[in-house]
DNA sequence: CTCCATGCAAACGCTTTGCACTGAT
DNA sequence: ATCAGTGCAAAGCGTTTGCATGGAG
């Protein structure tokens, strides 16, 4: 398995990605988030904070950088959502309610996963998990 | 739990949506699949084989039949895609190669979730889970 | 007889694409 | 100097909706 750790910032080059003005907005907007953002969203929080950038750049953009690794993309009610990964794990817990974005512990994954591939000989993609449901505080708000 | 056993073939007033021709003639186009159908296809498969349906009602038929439980739906790449559930179970596996679709093994999935949510806080949507990977054929002919 | 369901066509919203220009390397 | 990246506007595509008609209960 090669390891396609996120660099901080902007080491863009080295993966064969050009550093642009918009490119290094959009990634710095992504950042710190654990919500995933939309192409649209970040269109309009971008312009909103006086950025000059086309829709378009944002589409093609988020799309290189999710093909590079650098974001994870999400399909969240029809639509496709990006948020930067924060490390190496591709094993997501999603809340529908407020839409947060966990990282699901390997470890707990992966045992699963091998006793349900020997089970049923389907192979799990076991880099890409997209588990549904509510997270800790929306569960807990409930009650 | 409730119970939404699918009824073999149309009860479904007893649901409470009407018996038509056009539905009965999607219900009829979905029996029996293990791969899902989108509208478009569904619509397609239909007046090609010479009923006389519109797009739209295709699309608000499979909204309501998934409604009322008697289809499922899934997201394949960015469309709606429906099929008949032969069963409660509601945890699948997609075979993203094929687009085969299998029940997974609802005891070998509860006790994970179980554990899961104990270990993290968050409370999966166990009647709602879609696994992605390859299916045990593709994984064969894969090797 | 009353509504739900249908068909058609127009509208919609998100995303992609063509083309000429800009700017990073 | 070259070519990836950008902006704009138009096109694409799956899906939804308004409205008048049709058929199930």
């Amino acid at each position: 398995m090669t390891e396609t750790a996120p660099p901080a910032d902007a080491s863009l080059p080295a993966i064969g990605v050009r550093t642009t003005r918009q490119r290094q907005a959009i990634l710095t907007a992504l950042t710190g988030r654990t919500h995933p953002m939309t192409a649209q969203a970040v269109h309009t929080a971008l312009t909103g904070a006086g950025h000059r950038i086309g829709l378009s750049t944002v589409y093609r953009a988020l799309h290189r950088l999710a093909e590079v690794g650098l974001l994870h993309s999400f399909e969240v009610g029809g639509e496709r959502a990006y948020r930067r990964c924060p490390d190496t794990t591709h094993q997501h817990l999603l809340c529908d309610k407020c839409g947060l974005i966990t990282e699901c512990p390997p470890h707990l994954v992966d045992a699963w996963l091998t006793e349900l591939r020997a089970t049923t000989g389907f192979t799990p993609h076991a880099d890409r998990i997209d588990l549904h449901g509510h997270c800790a505080d929306c569960t807990a708000a409930a009650r």
